[in-house]
DNA sequence: ACTCAGGTATTAC
DNA sequence: GTAATACCTGAG
């Protein structure tokens, strides 16, 4: 990876293969970031404002300084991890993995704040896509900081614990989130009372970290894997969702009824990068409508 | 009217 | 431990 500012003061970043915006932001991984009518990317992250274009090999970054890009971003899009080697270690293992992995080149695994994933997450359970970015929206509006307008639009950040203790359950079932507002007040309750920093859970094992997680009302499997893989740096874990259960079922069958669950057999096979290998599958199923 | 959407909590064996 | 069932909401 390489980067620099060109004569327009944007972040241009490349050295990192082949580029695919669409790829990152459309993988299901994250719910704040929007495609605007230009096709570019424009998104809100740690209280910032960013727009990102592309070409062929190269991300563009606008809107933020240099040093919020060195101190932040290059962790957050993960620009320091070699998707080749990672790919080169899944892609063999079987003819669907390789196409998953070349149908989703370019996609990055964003290292996402904790409490953001977390509530994010537990709204994402049984619901869509497009009311769950929609919920998201309004509760960064409602509760968080207004950060700036940028190019005809009013963004927010996304509520700390503080700023979402503020809700109440009656204000939150006005927002749309169905029967998981109380979740939301459980969990933020508990992060505040108990005093609970969830950056402190990357220094535990992802077990640990997972039982901990459970512990929230509201998370249970999926949704503890969720915010383990996308914001606890946790690359061991393999969310099953419905469309990775789909995936197990048409393709995998045979190899997954010779262990004794389908996560034995998951971290068997792809060991160290299940939660990457995860996340082609999932894409790749979803958009091409695998089983369904 | 009825199903579906990145599941979880609760209840009943 | 595991299987069955209810669950906010609104778009299609």
């Amino acid at each position: 990876m390489r980067y620099f500012l060109d004569n327009r003061k944007r972040i241009i970043i490349t050295d990192i293969g082949k580029v695919n915006l669409g790829h990152i932001f459309e993988n299901g991984q994250c719910f704040r970031w929007n495609k605007a009518e230009t096709g570019n990317y424009i998104g809100v992250v740690n209280e910032k404002v960013l727009e990102l274009s592309e070409t062929e090999n190269e991300i563009i970054i606008e809107n933020i300084s240099m040093n919020d890009f060195e101190k932040y971003f290059i962790e957050y899009f993960d620009f320091n991890t070699d998707y080749s080697a990672i790919i080169k270690s899944i892609e063999n293992l079987d003819e669907y993995i390789n196409e998953a992995t070349q149908f989703g080149y370019g996609l990055r695994m964003l290292n996402q704040e904790p409490f953001e994933t977390l509530i994010s997450f537990i709204i994402s359970a049984n619901n869509n896509i497009p009311r769950i970015k929609n919920t998201i929206e309004k509760i960064s509006i409602q509760y968080g900081k207004f950060i700036m307008d940028y190019k005809g639009k009013s963004y927010y950040g996304f509520p700390t614990p503080y700023e979402l203790s503020k809700a109440s359950l009656e204000e939150l079932r006005e927002l749309g989130l169905g029967y998981r507002d109380r979740y939301l007040i459980d969990t933020t309750k508990k992060v505040i009372e108990e005093g609970i920093d969830l950056q402190e859970f990357k220094k535990m094992s992802t077990k640990e970290a997972k039982r901990k997680l459970i512990e929230f009302k509201g998370v249970g499997n999926k949704v503890s894997e969720c915010v383990l893989l996308f914001s606890l740096e946790k690359y061991d874990v393999f969310p099953i969702d419905t469309w990775v259960k789909k995936i197990l079922e048409y393709f995998y069958k045979n190899e997954v009824e010779k262990y004794d669950s389908p996560e034995t057999f998951l971290k068997n096979y792809f060991e160290l990068n299940a939660g990457y290998a995860q996340q082609y599958l999932f894409y790749y199923a979803r958009e091409n409508k695998i089983g369904g």
